[in-house]
DNA sequence: AAATAAAACAGTAATCATTACTGATTTAGA
DNA sequence: TCTAAATCAGTAATGATTACTGTTTTATTT
């Protein structure tokens, strides 16, 4: 099951690697569409499934019922706003301490861990102002 | 939209809170029908969904694709087994200051946190090592 | 206690994100 | 050039969850 070349999975990967808000399978359908004008919904669905099983890419499961994917591996971590559900990054340096600190506490065997912050974005803020 | 008694929402409640495991819709539906037999998985969904938005109970949405709930609305943090998906409690006291690194790193208001760690549990360690 | 309105129910149908299947096309390696 | 594996577009199927329907239960008012 090695990886062949495909014109569609680098639109794909380029498109996310342009994005810093996670987007969606359908969000990057929409765009890589642009592109690539007959690549179906499945075929993005596969590619992204590949790519995050080969660790090229992050699967993030957030609140809301849609997968979205990220292109940065870095450690850090997400925000999702109540009221828009954008996501932005959050980078803290906390990764080694929480995960040492969780290790102590727990039988098994940690290799990794995934923080979401929750509340209200900017422009959620002032439009609740506003209202 | 007052909430009403009703014997099926406090034979969910009384199962859930039994549990540390963190069930999914469907286990509380198992469980909860040998009690109410007739009870319907509607009514299961229904009800947890009004907990949860009621803040009686917490709804966990992991890398696994169904959700799962928890009764114990104290801040801790949990640990799921990327094996067999069984999920564990983590009392870890860093969410005040996760929460205060993050807020100076965001424009926006943080209003709560989610860490999942994930990796190994116990059993499926030893069923690894024996294989 | 009888009447009325709201909440909840069981059962079932619908939704929606995601995955699996199809037969055709492309790519890698012999 | 030939063969097997990988990929594709298009479409059907899955599975968790939600919405709908007509009925029953509960709270409230008379």
């Amino acid at each position: 099951m090695a990886l062949n070349p495909s014109r569609q999975r680098d639109a794909i990967m380029d498109f996310l690697s342009c994005r810093k808000d996670h987007p969606t399978a359908e969000v990057i359908y929409d765009n890589v569409k642009k592109v690539y004008p007959k690549i179906s919904l499945g075929t993005v669905y596969r590619n992204l499934t590949l790519l995050a099983d080969n660790g090229v890419i992050r699967r993030l499961r957030t609140r809301d019922s849609k997968d979205h994917f990220d292109a940065d591996l870095s450690p850090h971590y997400h925000f999702m706003c109540n009221g828009c559900g954008c996501i932005t990054d959050i980078f803290l340096d906390h990764a080694k301490e929480l995960e040492a600190a969780a290790a102590k506490l727990t039988p098994g065997m940690i290799t990794g861990h995934e923080v979401f912050f929750y509340g209200t974005c900017p422009s959620c803020m002032k439009a609740k102002n506003e209202a």
